[in-house]
DNA sequence: TACTTACTCTACTAATTAAATAGACTAATA
DNA sequence: TATTAGTCTATTTAATTAGTAGAGTAAGTA
């Protein structure tokens, strides 16, 4: 499962999403209109700027908005900025690798099964993007 | 990712599958092959053996086995016993199913995507069982 | 300039989960 | 009946997650 960070940073990355164009958006109105408490999702779009997904604007008039079109950010980029690794074990991560101490991974059945798993995530995620996430109504 | 807890109880399982038709195994044995924690692994195997995935015999000549063939339990059966839900968002959980308290999944952009990852994972997970975490060499 | 608005940054705390350990108990076998 | 090996309960430690507080800084406006 993601995290509860993650699943409130894609939350309001879907509601910047479909205010894209429409200038500097509030924390405070997307904390409220995603039901995401302010002050963690205040840590979290900093994170997602400090990253280049997003930009913002201090003052009046200032907020968040998303630096590039919805459709450019893929959803495997924006979940590892806030989750970190994808994959479901750490020796088959393309962006967190990590060795296994014990077994080899030529011969190990289970790196060779995750990768599978992972790819197969992957392929969704990374096709699918923040313009995926807007609601439909 | 997968916790550690998951990730010894699939080695442990790809051990066992190696081994199938070749009577008990010790937990020691398992341990000490697979570099698991001995009472970790105790509570992990406990735990696959209360969800009918193993079985064990106790005494002298005792230890873990499967229950069934290798090829007749799914990853994805394994995984939700160790590690809990394999979505990536409650509200789309198949096995673990949670109601958000404030989106319409109707019209969720995020519940629907999540739906895609799922069924992409899971595709896998399902068809992949325990004999393809045996070792190649 | 002074004031207000709104993001920035650091630090902290509470709660939960993960990871591991200890030890008494029970069943099976020789 | 002694030994072997899984069972069960409880506890502990560490790490991560989730959330809070408050001072600081940049931008706009009167």
């Amino acid at each position: 499962m993601l995290s509860k960070k993650t699943q409130y940073g894609l939350k309001a990355l879907g509601y910047l999403a479909a205010k894209y164009g429409e200038g500097p958006v509030l924390i405070s109105e997307i904390a409220k209109n995603r039901q995401i408490p302010i002050k963690f999702l205040e840590s979290i779009l900093l994170q997602l700027k400090n990253k280049g997904i997003l930009d913002s604007k201090k003052g009046k008039g200032g907020g968040y908005f998303l630096l590039q079109s919805p459709k450019k950010t893929s959803l495997a980029v924006a979940i590892r900025i806030v989750d970190g690794p994808i994959a479901m074990i750490p020796c088959v991560s393309l962006n967190f690798y990590e060795k296994c101490n014990d077994c080899n991974e030529a011969t190990c059945g289970l790196n060779k099964t995750m990768i599978w798993a992972r790819d197969a995530t992957l392929k969704i995620l990374e096709k699918k993007t923040l313009y995926d996430l807007i609601d439909a109504a």
